[in-house]
RNA sequence: GGGCGAAUGGCGGAACUGGUAGACGCGCACGACUCAAAAUCGUGUUUCGCAAGAAGUGAGAGUUCGAUUCUCUCUUCGCCCA
């Protein structure tokens, strides 16, 4: 049997796409448009196995698109802003720029060798010029109507490095690089007003009928609507302070009230401004980190002031006012009351500082003794010891009730809260797509007018310094407006506000005038399937969809919403973990199997199998996908990386999964060699019904898994229509039906191996591909199999015609030897008959 | 602590709106080819049992003629949030 050179036809077969511009997208009217899209990857180098997953998913569906008719746009880019690249740099001193170009060109040869229907032509990379131009150019914008504004927020400090480190940089309150405890530090800062979208975005989430439930949810958690009140709190003591507000989703456990906490940075702390023991305490929380988590689960620490706030409920109690390190300035009004009974963070406040804890709703299976001891109760139940609020039932009924009375009382009013807060896009790094801003010696802003776009980067220049390379660059920052020597901004974008429009780029990349062109969004837009890791289920889909409404925000001429029709999360890409007795991690390649036990191979010790876990460098469990098609092939990488498991799963990556992907594609190919030979005789003699039926059952069920993702069962439905066909040559057919219905298969197959399938085509001279649509008449069957039931249990087959009578099938049961002794003369309750598919007798 | 989801052979996983549990693949066993091995091809493969048969979809209950599928309780695991 011949071989099957992949290495030869894959390469030829991609270099004729290339040529031909197979997959160039051109707006046409008169077609149904197909925008499939994957999310762009981060050009650290090398592709992994993560990529090679989901470009095969997005590929398998902008090629059964494009065969189906479809106008596609199948687009590729690179997410080349970030990080990685400074450090790197850093670590080997080199240009950012050269080390990302020089990853770009390389992910690119990988990414080509997997055989993708990507139309090259319209390849982006953020960290160029003609992209972050535009992204200016937004940033302007946006600054004109008023959705992007400045001011101070706290970020994670490095005091070693002297360097603002991101949220993932920081592990255990500890710089990542210099081990330094973190600190937290105000910056002033630029930020884009996402907040004003809050409704919206949680409105449209219900339009979002092709994202997955899972994915709508955590945006509506993370947007996190609550509907409660504000209260306004009478405070007395030494200050001239009258009033406190507050924001509260549980009006009312007012009676619980034992203290009043606020942010150190709220307005009553300019009254502290000279007391030591305060300053104290605010160097003290600078300690904790910025994130909720961090300060969720750091110790509650707090600062008692001399002032006492009133209960609205109860004038004549008053409790103490602390600042605490647990109030976040930038939520509510940056002023929260503490019920200790029904809050943790509030009974962990009141244990430590000896505050009175009142117990004011009890559990509906306990009585009105009930005592909130060791922890806080927050769940559902019954209000108790609180006067005219008694009995309502907490929290629905009871926090409705109790802001119905503190508005009559003019205590306070019903409002609407979100916990998104605005986004803040400033970085103080070099790396990235640089703020088009400049300010006068007074610390003024001025934006820097469009005609002088784009800001550019400087090249070439040391980034060994601590903190921001870009505030050294003295020349770099002078500017010249309007006659007015001003300086520039030096803190650059977060990478997020890049993939927050690289989808409306790609629907007309070469557009000088304006991040994209009109008529080319109005067509091409919204994306119709968007495909990636549910890594990304929160920010950069929702910085994506923020960013469509604020380009449209006060904008007559353009009119985007949702910019991702449909979602789809692939799983991950997991393999065996490997250790050796010393415990230290062993990578797939240091081990060999000796009659199926694995061994190293460098001195043959026994070698410890771990779980299957998502591919990491630190478990040294990776696979390299250009090995992978080296050795196998792309079309082998592709069937397999599909084959084991639903996409929206993690797979686990086997050795014998690869090998056996391999092996088929050889099957496949024998099969072709051997079709081509048949194809060339005549038979007399013909059993086209056989093919015909299994053609289009196959075809039906391969394009059903097609519409629905099921993209593992396609490589089941692979493996039977190739075992019937094997077997079928031997039999007697008509060559034209033989051929038309192996043409229909090559076709339907080509999505996910399209190498092979168009090397195979061309053997058989087709023209005119398109996909092959089933006759569900030929599928029609005209006996079928009924099941015979005996009180529910299986109990015989008997093959009838199709809508066989009940009489006429009772009849075949009576006549029936082997099931004449289940019902051994009793007597038939009930008949239950299902038609053409059971019958299930009760005796 | 809260939210979401999952649990099916030795393994990855099928089973449409409740109707033949285990498709397809891996692995394993046996056979053919071979001096032999690999490769290839064929057959078998949920468990127990010689068989007839019985049990069986994380555990327990419920609804139903019938439950992997629906409801409730629990266990374990995963993801996200705190």
């Amino acid at each position: 049997m011949e071989r099957y050179n992949f290495k030869l036809i894959e390469k030829k077969w991609q270099n004729f796409w290339e040529q031909e511009k197979t997959f160039s997208a051109k707006v046409d009217n008169n077609k149904k448009k197909f925008y499939c899209l994957e999310m762009f990857p981060y050009p650290s180098g090398r592709i992994h196995m993560g990529h090679v997953r989901n470009y095969t998913i997005g590929d398998v569906l902008a090629r059964y698109k494009a065969l189906k008719g479809f106008n596609v746009l199948h687009p590729m880019g690179w997410d080349s802003f970030g990080m990685p690249a400074e450090n790197a740099a850093k670590e080997n001193n080199l240009d950012p720029k050269v080390w990302t170009e020089t990853n770009i060109n390389n992910m690119k040869l990988q990414l080509k060798r997997l055989g993708l229907s990507i139309d090259w032509d319209r390849e982006i990379s953020t960290c160029s010029e003609e992209y972050y131009k535009h992204q200016q150019m937004f940033f302007l914008e946006l600054l004109e109507k008023k959705l992007v504004y400045r001011k101070e927020n706290y970020v994670n400090w490095d005091p070693v490095d002297e360097t603002v480190l991101a949220n993932e940089q920081v592990i255990e309150g500890k710089g990542w690089r210099s081990g330094a405890t973190v600190e937290r530090k105000k910056l002033s800062q630029w930020f884009f007003n996402i907040s004003k979208f809050s409704q919206e975005l949680l409105d449209g989430l219900d339009k979002l009928e092709q994202w997955p439930t899972k994915v709508k949810t955590m945006q509506k958690n993370w947007i996190g609507k609550s509907f409660g009140c504000e209260i306004d709190f009478e405070i007395s003591g030494d200050l001239p302070v009258k009033n406190i507000k507050c924001y509260t989703t549980r009006p009312d456990t007012l009676f619980g009230f034992s203290f009043l906490a606020v942010s150190i940075d709220h307005e009553i702390s300019k009254y502290f401004k000279k007391n030591e023991d305060f300053l104290k305490f605010k160097e003290e929380c600078s300690k904790t980190g910025t994130t909720e988590e961090a300060i969720a689960v750091g110790e509650k620490i707090g600062f008692k002031t001399n002032l006492k706030a009133a209960n609205p409920f109860n004038p004549s109690q008053k409790v103490p006012v602390y600042f605490a390190n647990f109030v976040l300035m930038d939520y509510g009004f940056g002023a929260v009351f503490g019920c200790p009974a029904h809050d943790q963070r509030d009974f962990d406040f009141a244990k430590k500082y000896n505050l009175e804890i009142k117990t004011v709703v009890r559990p509906e299976d306990e009585d009105e003794n009930f005592e909130v001891k060791e922890k806080a109760f927050p769940g559902s139940g019954i209000l108790i010891n609180s006067d005219f609020l008694n009995d309502l039932e907490a929290p629905n009924n009871s926090v409705i009730e109790t802001i119905k009375i503190l508005e009559e009382r003019k205590l306070g009013k019903k409002q609407i809260n979100f916990r998104l807060k605005d986004w803040g896009v400033s970085r103080q790094r070099y790396w990235g797509c640089p703020i088009p801003i400049a300010y006068d010696d007074k610390g003024n802003s001025y934006p820097i007018p469009k005609s002088m776009l784009p800001v550019k980067l400087p090249n070439n220049i040391e980034l060994n310094v601590k903190g921001n390379p870009l505030d050294g660059q003295k020349d770099w920052k002078k500017i010249l407006i309007d006659g007015k020597e001003l300086t520039r901004e030096t803190d650059t974008l977060d990478t997020f506000v890049c993939s927050s429009w690289y989808f409306l780029r790609f629907c007309s990349p070469k557009e000088t005038k304006y991040g994209f062109n009109k008529e080319e969004i109005d067509y091409w837009m919204p994306v119709d399937q968007y495909i990636g890791g549910v890594e990304h289920a929160i920010l950069h889909l929702l910085y994506s969809r923020f960013f469509t409404r604020a380009i449209s925000y006060k904008n007559k001429d353009i009119n985007l919403s949702e910019p991702f029709n449909g979602l789809f999360t692939q799983g991950m890409v997991c393999h065996e973990t490997y250790k050796d007795s010393n415990n230290n991690w062993l990578s797939p390649e240091e081990i060999e199997t000796i009659n199926g036990e694995k061994f190293t191979k460098k001195d043959k010790s026994k070698v410890f199998v771990g779980p299957s876990e998502s591919m990491s460098k630190s478990k040294k469990n990776t696979i390299d996908p250009e090995n992978i098609i080296s050795n196998y092939g792309a079309d082998a990488a592709r069937l397999f990386i599909l084959s084991d498991s639903p996409p929206e799963k993690d797979v686990q990556w086997s050795e014998e999964g690869i090998i056996s992907a391999f092996k088929f594609i050889q099957k496949l190919w024998n099969l072709n060699l051997k079709i081509l030979e048949e194809i060339k005789k005549d038979h007399k003699t013909d059993t086209d019904k056989e093919i015909l039926k299994h053609t289009n059952k196959f075809l039906k069920e391969i394009t059903e898994n097609l519409e629905n993702f099921s993209y593992n069962k396609i490589v089941a439905n692979l493996h039977e229509i190739y075992s019937f066909f094997i077997k079928q040559t031997s039999k007697s057919y008509t060559k034209k039906t033989l051929k038309e219905n192996y043409e229909k298969i090559l076709i339907a197959m080509s999505p996910v191996v399209p190498h092979l399938s168009n090397e195979c085509l061309k053997n058989l001279s087709s023209k005119h591909i398109k996909w092959p649509e089933y006759d569900e008449t030929i599928l029609l069957e005209k006996t079928t199999n009924i099941v015979i039931q005996i009180n529910g249990k299986k109990r015989g087959l008997l093959k009838t015609d199709i809508d066989t009578s009940e009489e006429k099938l009772l009849e075949k049961i009576n006549k029936d030897e082997t099931l004449k002794k289940y019902f051994n003369e009793k007597i038939i309750k009930r008949k239950i008959y299902i038609k053409n598919k059971l019958i299930n007798f009760i005796i």
